[in-house]
Parts: C-alpha cells; sequence; structure tokens
DNA sequence: ACAAATCTATCGATAAAACCTATTTGTTTT
DNA sequence: AAAACAAATAGGTTTTATCGATAGATTTGT
C-alpha cells in the first residue's frame, strides 16, 4: 500500500470515472487502474464495482476510502508542519467567500494579506454556502468565509465578525416616518430578497418569521446584487435589507434612506471555517488574524442578536 | 515520501541506529540509509544528526517522527478495517500482563478465548507496569492487562474487574485476633511487600499510607511470588496482603489465616489497557468480552474502595 | 437494433526506484 | 595511533511505476 495508491483511491471515488481521475491525478488512465488493482489485490477487497457505469463504491470501498482520505490528510499535514518548522507560511491557499460578503470584505483585508505574506498565492472563490461545505469536505478548499453557525459536524467556526442588518426603506413606504425599527415591524411580503441560495436570503426570512404574510406574497422579485435591490426599493417596489458593510458605499441620497434596528441589532455571524482536520493551519490563523484586525477597525462592537443563515 | 521511508525513520528513532535500525525492517542498512536521506531530501530537513554517537534526533525530527507515527498508525489501521469487514479475526496479538495477575488470571481466561478464536495468534509477554506502558506506546504490545487508573495520555483504560485486597495474618500476629481488618490496622513495618517494580507493592504501600512508621522499618524481605511471601509470613516475620484470585488457591490451613477487610474493602482496579489509536480493536474488543464473561463469576461483586497502582 | 461513443482492462516497453554487495569515510573506543 | 564501529557512497540488479497502443465491455444515439 502506498500513499499514491490511496490518492488513486480518492480521486476515483470523487470523479466516479478512472479516465478523469487519472487525467486529475496527472498520470494515463492505465497506470491508475494498475495501482488501483494492486491496493484491491494487496487488500483482496474489491474497492469499485466497474460492473455498471458510472461505478460504484463497493461497501467496503466506501470504508476503505473514508480511511484513506485519513491516510492522505495527515500525510499531507506533514508537509504543514516542515514548513511551519521553517517559519515558511507559503504556496497555495484557495479560499472560498460567500456572494454577499466577497464584494464589500475583500477589499478591505486582500491588500493587507498579500503584503503581509508575499508568498502565499491566495486564491479566491465565490461560491453559495452549500458549495462552499461540499468544497471544504473534499478538500478543494483550504478555508471559506460564511454566515455562521452552519452547525456541520467537519466543520470548524472561528467568528470573525458580527455585521448588522441595516433597512434600506424609500419615502414612499410605510416605516419611512420611523427612527429606528424593529423585527416586527418587518413584513416578509413587502421585503425585496435576493436569489434563491444567498444565505443572506435566508437569514431575512429567518428574521421575519411571523407566520402570518408568509404565503401572501403579491410579488416576487428577486436579484443577486443588493445594488439591484436598492433601485428596485427606491421604484417603490418594497424596502429591503442590507449587510451593514454594504451600507457604507451607498450614495449620500440613499444612505438617507438607511434605517438602523433598535439595540440588540439582528446581525449575521461572519466566520471563518474550515475542515476539522486543520491542515494549512499557520495560513489559515494568519488569514483570521489578519481579518479580524482590519474589519475591528470598520465595524463598532454592538449589541446584536444572530440570526441563523440556514433555511429549515 | 512513501508509507516505506516512514516505517524506517520509525525504526531509526526507536533503535537510535541506522544499521539495527535496518536489521529490524529486514532491509540492508544502505537502503535504509539511502530511503531516509530521501525523505530527508524531500521534506528539506535533518532529521536524525549523524555527527555524534549515538545519533541524536533534531528538534523537527522530533515532530516528523510523532507525524510518522500518526500516518503510519492509520496506514496499519486499514488492513484493520478490511479485515473486520471480511469478519476475519485472525493474526497475531500481543498481550502483555503484569506478573500479579498472570498466573491466576490467564488460566481463566486463555482456554475460553483460543476455543472462541482459533485464528488468533495470541502472543502473552510477562512485565511489569512501567514496561507495558512503554511498550504499548512504541506498538510491541496490542493491548495489556494492568492495575489502574494509570493516567496515561495515549492509553484507554477498559476495567475488567475490581479484586480485593486479602490480608493473610498468621496466629502468631498482633491482628490474628481480628474477624475482619480495616486499613487503619495495617503498619506498613510488619507487612511482607513483594520486589520494587511491581505495582501490587505499591499499592499496598499506598494503602498504609499512614506517614507514621513509613521509615522505621525493622527488616526488608521482599519477594517475587505470592507464595514466598506466605511462607514467610508463616514462619512469623509479619503478615502480608494478597489480592483476592491469589487466595483461592491456598491450602485449607492457610486459608484459614485470611483475613477479610471491612466493607468497603480496598481492592485494585484490573483493565484491559490499549493505545488509543485503537489497533486491532475487534480482537481487543472480543478479549474485553472474554474475560469479563469469565470473571464476573470468579469474583462477587462488592462493596470495593479503588487503590491507586502507582507510587508517588 | 446497430453504430458510435465512452470507459476500463490488458499488453509490451521504458524509465524510475528500491534494493543489494562491496567499499569508503568518519566516529568512537582502546 | 590502531582497532572497532557506524553511516555514507558507488555500482549493479531487480522490481515497479508509468507510458502508449489496443482490445473488450457498456452505454448512448440514431
Amino acid at each position: 500500500m502506498t500513499i499514491t495508491q490511496l490518492q488513486y483511491v480518492l480521486a476515483v471515488a470523487e470523479y466516479q470515472n478512472f479516465t478523469l481521475a487519472a487525467e486529475k491525478s496527472f498520470v494515463t488512465q492505465p497506470t491508475l487502474s494498475m495501482q488501483v488493482q494492486k491496493l484491491e489485490d494487496e487488500l483482496d477487497v474489491l474497492i469499485f464495482d466497474r460492473g455498471k457505469k458510472p461505478i460504484a463504491i463497493t461497501e467496503i470501498g466506501k470504508k476503505i476510502v473514508a480511511q484513506a482520505k485519513n491516510i492522505v490528510a495527515e500525510a499531507e499535514r506533514m508537509k504543514d508542519i516542515v514548513d511551519q518548522d521553517k517559519g515558511y507560511v507559503g504556496g497555495d491557499f484557495v479560499l472560498g467567500i460567500i456572494p454577499t460578503v466577497m464584494p464589500t470584505l475583500l477589499p478591505m483585508f486582500l491588500p493587507t494579506f498579500v503584503k503581509k505574506f508575499p508568498k502565499v498565492n491566495l486564491i479566491i472563490k465565490e461560491q453559495p454556502t452549500d458549495t462552499l461545505i461540499r468544497n471544504l469536505e473534499d478538500n478543494h478548499l483550504d478555508a471559506a468565509i460564511a454566515a455562521t453557525p452552519l452547525e456541520v459536524d467537519f466543520l470548524i467556526e472561528r467568528p470573525l465578525y458580527y455585521e448588522p442588518f441595516v433597512g434600506y426603506v424609500p419615502s414612499s413606504h410605510r416605516l419611512s416616518q420611523l427612527k429606528e425599527i424593529t423585527t416586527t415591524d418587518l413584513d416578509i411580503s413587502d421585503i425585496l430578497l435576493l436569489q434563491d441560495g444567498h444565505c443572506f436570503r435566508d437569514g431575512v426570512i429567518n428574521l421575519c418569521k411571523s407566520p402570518k404574510n408568509i404565503q401572501s406574497e403579491h410579488f416576487q422579485i428577486q436579484s443577486g446584487s443588493f445594488e439591484t435591490l436598492v433601485n428596485l426599493s427606491n421604484e417603490g417596489l418594497g424596502m429591503t435589507l442590507l449587510p451593514y458593510l454594504n451600507t457604507l458605499d451607498l450614495d449620500k441620497q440613499k444612505t438617507a434612506n438607511l434605517k438602523h434596528f433598535k439595540k440588540p441589532s439582528p446581525a449575521r455571524e461572519i466566520s471563518l471555517i474550515y475542515h476539522k482536520s486543520e491542515l494549512k493551519m499557520q495560513i489559515t490563523e494568519a488569514l483570521k488574524d489578519t481579518i479580524s484586525g482590519i474589519v475591528r477597525g470598520a465595524i463598532a462592537f454592538q449589541d446584536v442578536e444572530i440570526v441563523s443563515p440556514l433555511n429549515n
């Protein structure tokens, strides 16, 4: 049994296809097939059922794949250990970020981070929460930034900051005369929402969880960007809710339409999340420290109440 | 990096000697040296300092060895997983047992176990507790039976039974008229002890921890067997303490000299202990179940108070 | 139902590696 | 300073990981 063989098995398990797995492993298909066969011979079991297509993983195969993941993860950590000891922080680091955090947070910490750790090649991917979780499980992401708590057992969550929700209420709206709003003022039927899949959308829905009007929506407009939502709102189609950081770069006229919540303000918890196997911990820690340090200046700590980002 | 290279590194770390490590790994010394060098090249660190003899492990080398242990242990577990799935319970199983448990417990469970698991080749080693712990750490033992609690962080303890201490008091002794004895009756200075290194000795000393007479011993006779202690005791050299199971095969005349403790009787906790990496768990579990089942018949459960087996 | 496409296993050849024996180099011991 | 011991190095052999080409099998498309 070699680590290479285990990696090949993991690739096949992931792509459900020997040819593709071979490509991704940068070897030819016969090479990969042979090595998988050798491992199967050595363990004297069938890991994959090649009978049907796409190929299936046998019952014992699933256990073997799970254990192979352990072994390969431990093996990868070896490099981490050595790097850490050398004080060397470098290499690729793939970070996933949810769409509603990306445009506001990334510009804040990226310049500082790349300056502080010039040898780290940071690769950023914008993905919705469910994709982030899947990719963290498969080790395609080294870490991610998402709204929490997620309650996923293989993930560790390290809160970075708490971002209050802010109402955007145009002058035509029934709430426009209020100085501060509360959750009970909200009516889901006249709030403009982001598209399905955005966890901020789910957060807003959770916030308005008064069962009364949840069915009787007169119209449905969904967008992927807050800018669109604000513009639609100005057209008189309803109010909307924005994350605090998104309110900072509105123009003066639009800023006048912002309505803050009465304390404790509902807020989303934004965390750095990563696999509990804790690979590349030195970069992960550095990232967390950098972001925490930067954001602490931007978001005054205040009395907040965390809203769940999950739809359930 | 290959698993073989890691195993070579572990061998060198264990034997502090390339030649011996090569022998134990069933390869020649140059082969092992080369592979270790290759790993060092790949990780770009020195694992061993060959400058002085015996060779030393570098600081980073210690971390690498620790991680290599993790990887190799996970790799070994792969075979376990496959075997377990096949319903096959076999292969070698090396069990360590402390001397004071060996002669009484082994005959009780060995016949049952070998009959129940004919494919397991059980190898028994009689060793004092400290040796057991060292060998469990190095994976030279798959499990061991010892007096607990030991509070060793890499070990898991699974209590098998609680064995009361029984006093052996010859008719010439000052306590011979008592029906039951208590710990306060004991005086360390007239109790015959096993040799240094036996944890039962430490247990007895802990039991008598009345600081009064611990210095003023008039004579010191130490033996490795309870039989000798009982015979010396009959010669009027003092009383002694025996584990309950050792009192069962005394002759009628000697049985008359036994004095049980007043409930709750002091007792030693005998446990099956094994490394927390949990290799060969199916055999370990089978062993535990076998012994628990057998002993439950021999030792009536009673009110006991556990005595620490550690000297401190 | 047949042909095309897709995918895995097998074959033969090659380059890489793991390993061995013999020898050299560098320590430690006498 | 010589002897003894231990690790590195050199050169050669065996093993094996890999490749390219191809055959066999299953699924898909017409």
